[in-house]
DNA sequence: CGACTCATTGAGACCGCTCAAGAAACGTGG
DNA sequence: CCACGTTTCTTGAGCGGTCTCAATGAGTCG
């Protein structure tokens, strides 16, 4: 029982929480539920009013939002510390985002009570969790320029380098898996158009392939195309 | 004198610094320094190191990023009440964004010191600043999912709806005039493809054009076309 | 009135999307 | 373990949207 306890949680050092006093976190402590989540089900929905933030254990759970046509648009992935949510549970909305595991997780989901109560009264607690929002802020603001100004064999390129965060094997594969179409809402294309580039960067030898294991082989140059070289 | 004092500046409504105390409103106004800008002067540019942040209390600035294709992507447009560069200041880091003014300006440059040692006492402005970044982050989201997704005849729509935002004189045309160029860099488009569209939409009577002067005649049609009936 | 910048229009090339069909991988129940 | 349906992956072909280059017109300011 001792590890479940968000004093003894490892990746609250990634997050804000750590910027927690002792009291507020074992109020936070006291009020958690942690939730073993299957890949393919979804943690929340675009619209949903959340009543917490969910602080992911492990696994990965990609964030996304439905456009007009249909088609899912991958804003980001979270990973291992990362808090989901807070977004909505600060300004006080309904989510923009639904939220889907791409892996099995561990999720806490962290009532807001006990959030909104240490935003209140801990100002050094608020100003990290601002620090890390200005942080997804400027990730954002780098999103739309790539999305707007490269091509998809560009984006392409930058989603296999944003891939590769989330870990490799001994053999350079990713950890994470990821279906065509789930990289192809990443990246902001069709299915079958990130299919041939995938293929294409493949036999240029940039990455490696073989069904649904996929790994970055050269980095140099990918990282060269994806800045327009 | 009286009017250029913080405490009774009326655009402080619409920004964080409403939720200060009358003690750090003094030390802000005591630091603030009020600059006018003429139309295309630079604010401050990417990779600057800010020293503060800057309180539009009139005029309009182009809050954009440099591709590496060598052309500009506008992210947002900051107007009257809007704070810029709270971003940077926050995480103590280069901003992601250039400023130019894309009219005359008048604006408060307030030194970070007032700024963040408000940040580490006062929860409340605090928070209130992280809603703030919260709506923004929000917004960006939006914008991603409208840049990969939606056709710049799309985006062109939405940005003459956008542009509306910032007020329309008596015949219906925006107080806001941008070049093609400027529009251009907003839809995230060539400057050609942007032209094209609104000959088009004044031709089917979506718009209202003549030479710099632009305003949205349908508002319906241009929400649907938007939207992508 | 010349020297700008900005707006406009045309034509051609290319990129990326869609539709369609087949191959491979996966899961499930017999 | 196999047969089956289902999903996922792959490839081809064609169309349409968007970009680029280039030339012309219009507006502005000394």
């Amino acid at each position: 029982m001792e590890e479940s306890r968000c004093e003894n949680c490892i990746v609250r050092q990634f997050n804000a929480l750590r910027a927690m006093t002792k009291e507020e976190l074992k109020a936070v402590s006291d009020s958690k539920e942690t939730r073993t989540i299957r890949k393919g089900e979804s943690l929340f929905e675009e619209g949903d009013k959340l009543g917490g933030v969910m602080c992911v254990r492990n696994g990965v759970s990609k964030l996304s939002k439905l456009s007009a046509n249909g088609k899912d648009q991958i804003v980001k992935l979270a990973t291992k510390g990362q808090v989901m949510g807070q977004r909505s549970v600060v300004a006080e909305e309904a989510t923009n985002l639904s939220a889907v595991a791409v892996s099995d997780m561990e999720v806490c989901f962290i009532p807001k009570d006990s959030i909104n109560s240490a935003l209140h009264k801990n100002p050094d607690f608020t100003l990290e969790v601002l620090r890390h929002m200005a942080h997804d802020l400027r990730e954002a603001d780098d999103v739309i320029v790539n999305m707007s100004q490269k091509t998809v064999k560009q984006r392409m390129a930058e989603a296999f380098l944003y891939l590769q965060r989330f870990g490799v094997d001994e053999d350079g594969y990713f950890n994470l898996r990821l279906s065509r179409e789930d990289i192809s809402n990443v990246v902001g294309t069709a299915t079958e158009s990130a299919i041939r580039i995938i293929s294409e960067f493949k036999k240029k030898g940039l990455i490696i392939a073989s069904g649904k294991r996929l790994g970055v082989k050269d980095e140099k140059k990918l990282r060269d195309l994806a800045e327009g070289f």
